[in-house]
DNA sequence: TAATTTGATATTGTTGACAATATTGAGCTT
DNA sequence: AAGCTCAATATTGTCAACAATATCAAATTA
């Protein structure tokens, strides 16, 4: 009950903006226009700037001084690169996750994990449902890892990013039986207190992720020859 | 010759703050009067906003709507959540800067640490040049992983915020033979292009940075009492 | 005296106008 | 026709005034 209201109105259009681009809302490459977009908006370009100010911080937005901003358009190299970070720091946060949690938050990560199993939705690939249960699964176990920082790096700066290109590739191939079958030896070894293993299993299971991207782009270029 | 003078006042400002922060000249902790700083810098609120925006993004600042902003601050916590952080992605820099590196940087690379070896003032830990020398190394390795993004997020993201913490701590005994030696090991495994070996060393000399600040903490402790 | 209210002050958030820079396109030159 | 010049236009950067919110201190009450 502590939610306090006092979200500017550079925040309101920071959440919109950055749901809009996410959502592919707003194309990768898109030139932004400060006026255009602060009328859109409804507010002056003040706080728009101080939104845009962020989203560029977060790898959203690129900005050249006295030339303008625009929505980031990754290619295939910098994708993976950003998974190899993605790779790096999560599997930290695993093993953070694994030695952290609490049982109860444990308790709590089992459960979500259960319901994956049962619902049918979950299984099919391409469901909005097993995009946001997968999500909720990273996010469970990041936060699990109680540092602070990297909670924020992850889920405030890179992840949007990430989710920003999983949207286009929400017609990929993505496993969903072995992406189960991976969360659910995650959780035993993050039970196990073996942060060791959690580590490994995560650092796999994202670069499980990165090679089906990397199908993806070979498949891009045998379509164009 | 390409560097364009397109420096916005916005720019210059977020340079000069910065360095007064890292260099300690406005400490940890202190509140951020706007109005009081444009008139310091010889801007107006606006580009000093812009500039507060992007140090907070770089964690050297922390604010609050309606409030204002202030230094920030690091607990020992926090300090060490963002060793762990370095570690992680530090020995992945180091990795692909083993396989990415080519051999004019090596030898740039085998350079420096050369310089460092023959200079007297390197094996001096407290001296200004050892730790401008330590963080030439670093660098150096960071990119020459040649990933843009994680050369972006150690270099204008975290490392800020290291360096003023290691400002504090410059009275610290940081074992400046020992710290050579690492260095040689982990440019012979670059040079053999072993990324395993490299990134394994590079996580172990980086750890042995967090024990020497963890050891400061334990001995303010004993000082405490 | 301690806690609370309330008004005065200071600080941050927002806005619209102005200045500086980049972009566009018509007219000119070759 | 291709490329350049230069003025017109549009866009970004900066500023100073205004609005909204928080902070502080004196007055009030229990």
């Amino acid at each position: 009950m502590e939610v306090v209201n006092n979200l500017t109105l550079a925040d309101k259009v920071l959440m919109k903006f950055q749901e809009d681009i996410v959502s592919g809302d707003v194309a990768p490459g898109t030139k932004i226009s400060e006026s255009a977009l602060a009328t859109k908006y409804g507010v002056s370009r003040g706080p728009l700037r101080e939104a845009i100010s962020r989203l560029e911080s977060r790898g959203l937005i690129e900005r050249a001084p006295n030339v303008g901003a625009r929505v980031v358009s990754l290619s295939h190299q910098e994708l993976i690169e950003l998974y190899q970070i993605r790779e790096s720091l999560e599997s930290l946060a695993c093993r953070l996750a694994a030695e952290n949690m609490s049982a109860d938050e444990v308790l709590e990560l089992k459960a979500l994990l259960l319901k994956h199993e049962q619902d049918e939705d979950f299984k099919d690939g391409t469901s909005y449902y097993k995009q946001q249960g997968d999500l909720d699964f990273h996010y469970c176990i990041i936060y699990g890892s109680k540092n602070k920082k990297l909670i924020h790096l992850l889920c405030e700066e890179l992840y949007h990013l990430i989710l920003m290109y999983r949207h286009q590739f929400s017609n990929l191939s993505s496993h969903p039986q072995q992406a189960l079958t991976h969360h659910q030896r995650i959780v035993e070894a993050i039970e196990d207190g073996d942060g060791e293993l959690a580590e490994i299993l995560m650092r796999r299971h994202i670069q499980q992720s990165r090679k089906v991207v990397e199908a993806y782009f070979a498949q891009l270029k045998t379509q164009d020859h």
